[in-house]
RNA sequence: GGUCCCGUGGUGAAGUCUGGAGUUCACGCCGGCCUGUCAAGCCGGAGGUCGCGGGUUCAAAUCCCGUCGGGACCGCCA
């Protein structure tokens, strides 16, 4: 990360606390910070860990005073090397001390409720969001923040460069039907009537391109009022961007130069180059379309394999339509006892499969070199092949499942992340594009028409384009995501910017004209006063944060997170407000219903 | 809307399955001793609505029902 080259001495300080080096000694220097842990010998003796954002610095005081846990201090003193025999290795403050010391204190403390340190990492995630000030005092917190701070500073510098320019749009925003759930504010002046908050800046970011910025970008706050997780908070930052006069390399270049620069930034880490996928091949290699690279185990075809196989549950998958796929879990044949092999199987029919075809392999070749229910229906040349496809060794698992060709590749890819992922803060930072999204993403149960994969406005693969009547579910789309260790960092598209085209594909969408007009027409009309070719992006900065930061959860990179159920531990929000309040804005609340 | 896990002095845990006195451990807090410690050490002390409500029982932290709060996931997030 880079650190600010001025000094950041202040008129109460000439010093950081983690500042001091050996370089430092014979100086006379003044500290500021936090009592962190004290250690009293006596009245004549006591030394107190000083600690400020940059880390800690034992001061040695030799005067009786009371000092305790989170009083701010300022320290005047001399620094000094450590006695031999004292030096703290575990510090990078640690050959040296602060003797001779004057203590002020700025404001005295009550004992915090949980310790400030690495051991609060254990504390109930709501008590230290109910004192997140305290919580932020703490080495973990003050990184990811400066983790934060960083990707923003490297994100800016890079738009920058590459030409962006840097717009604000609206937070108060019409409500639009399709989506994500919004959050309604209400209107004063015009009782009944009601702004959103922005799910995304999309609208505005497309009628800048009609407005000839050419290139846009921002770093966006977006609300949506749907269910948290790990990975997602109502409030959230996107880097969110749209090009003029592009095709989709050129988004993808612009794109993978600022967040490698701010993986850069963070890591000192150079990536050239982010690789590509398409998204069939990450369904049929991965089983997701946010495939994490970081590990193996990847899906192998084993459809032609049992072509003529006497195994009814597979015979099935074996036509138009199915597929018959298997992933090896090295060693897990000792691994997985009966118990865990029925559970994996709950799991796979959990998530949609008829069922799970589990395979120990032992020594030897052919069905009988299998330990499996099913080896009885395998004949020895389909045994030998799957072991050859797989690769599988004595003592590795193989687990097959025979489904339609989606349902097989869900599954498995589920199991392979189940069984192989790696924690978050392992391994390298794998990135990669999945290209060439379906443009439909299965049918509506009710109209009977497909449904757009990323959104109406996503410009169709020119090569599939004349499919779009006949088979619209095999149309590609100039719609891509940036995905980085199986987390979904982002999406983007090519946009549609003539209206013919947009025409046949709301026609496949079972979108007339009439309902276009009156869903979409504010934000398409526009476009009838010359729309350039264009398309954007938008990824995720607190996921982005998180990886880069090592975190599972979002909540840990952002200063004031709400709860999963949307509460706010330090604020206690939301709260109900004063009826004079809601009698100003016109609005009158229901009783509760249950 | 659903599934699963958790809730015990300020903090973290054990105790819950198999009911028997608010029992235990570590940290923190308060007081005392202590001149080279560094998650200092030693001695002493205080601190509790076992999330809340109801039920079963002679007896409930423990069993049952409900509820609230937290977390993971499914749905949802065009």
């Amino acid at each position: 990360m880079s650190t600010p080259d001025h000094s950041q001495a202040t008129a109460l300080r000439t010093h950081l606390c983690g500042q001091l080096r050996p370089a430092d000694i014979g100086s006379t220097v003044s500290v500021t910070g936090w009592v962190g842990r004290r250690r009293e010998h006596g009245e004549h003796l006591a030394f107190v860990d000083l600690r400020d954002y940059s880390g800690i610095v034992q001061c040695v005081i030799n005067d009786d005073i009371d000092v305790r846990s989170e009083y701010v201090l300022r320290i005047t003193g001399v620094v000094r090397k450590r006695p031999e025999g004292t030096i703290n290795d575990a510090l990078p403050t640690g050959q040296v001390e602060i003797g001779d010391c004057e203590v002020e204190i700025l404001r005295k403390a009550v004992p915090p409720p949980f310790p400030i340190d690495a051991r609060a990492d254990d504390v109930d995630e709501n008590i230290r969001l109910q004192y997140r000030y305290l919580d932020l005092r703490r080495e973990r917190m003050q990184r990811n923040l400066r983790v934060r701070s960083t990707v923003n500073a490297a994100i800016r510098q890079s738009m920058d460069q590459q030409g962006f320019v840097e717009v604000e749009t609206p937070m108060l925003v019409p409500s639009t039907p399709e989506g994500a759930r919004e959050f309604l504010v209400p209107s004063r002046k015009e009782q009944g009537s009601f702004y959103a908050l922005p799910q995304s800046p999309q609208l505005f970011k497309q009628l800048l391109m009609v407005g000839g910025v050419d290139r846009y970008y921002q770093i966006a706050r977006c609300l949506r009022d749907e269910d948290l997780r790990a990975d997602r908070q109502y409030e959230f930052m996107q880097l969110d961007m749209e090009m003029s006069f592009v095709e989709q390399d050129d988004v993808l270049d612009a794109v993978s130069r600022s967040v490698l620069g701010a993986v850069e930034a963070v890591t000192g880490e150079q990536i050239d180059e982010i690789e590509r996928i398409t998204w069939h091949e990450a369904m049929n290699r991965f089983g997701v379309d946010k495939p994490d690279l970081r590990f193996g185990m990847e899906l192998v075809e084993l459809t032609d394999v049992f072509a003529n196989t006497e195994f009814k549950a597979f015979a099935g998958a074996t036509g138009e339509g199915g597929a018959i796929k298997g992933i090896r879990v090295p060693g897990g044949a000792g691994e997985y006892g009966r118990n865990q092999l029925d559970k994996l199987t709950d799991r796979a029919k959990s998530l949609g499969a008829k069922g799970l075809v589990w395979l120990k392999i032992v020594d030897g070749a052919g069905a009988a070199g299998l330990d499996s229910p099913v080896a009885k229906f395998f004949s020895d040349a389909e045994a030998d092949e799957v072991r050859a496809r797989t690769g599988g060794d004595a003592g590795d698992l193989v687990l097959i499942v025979a489904d339609e060709w989606m349902t097989t590749c869900e599954v498995l890819g589920q199991l392979r992340n189940d069984l192989g992922r790696p924690p978050v803060h392992e391994g390298p930072y794998r990135f990669v594009w999945v290209v060439d999204f379906p443009l439909f993403v299965g049918v509506d149960r009710e109209s009977g028409r497909p449904k757009p994969g990323h959104h109406p406005f996503t410009m169709p693969h020119p090569d599939d384009i004349g499919l779009l009547e006949s088979e619209p579910l095999r149309v590609r789309s100039k719609a891509y995501d940036l995905v980085l260790n199986g987390w979904e960092l982002g999406s983007g598209s090519i946009r549609i910017h003539e209206p013919e085209l947009q025409r046949q594909v709301f026609q496949a969408l079972g979108i007339s004209d009439e309902e276009a007009e009156r869903k979409f027409g504010f934000f398409l009309n526009p476009f009838e006063y010359g729309a350039p070719p264009h398309g954007g992006f938008a990824y995720g900065l607190d996921r982005l944060v998180a990886i880069l930061a090592g975190e599972e959860n979002i909540r840990e990179i952002i200063a004031y997170p709400k709860t999963q159920s949307g509460a706010d531990p330090l604020t206690n929000s939301p709260l109900p407000v004063d009826a004079k309040v809601l009698e100003e804005l016109g609005i009158r609340v229901l009783p509760r219903v249950d």
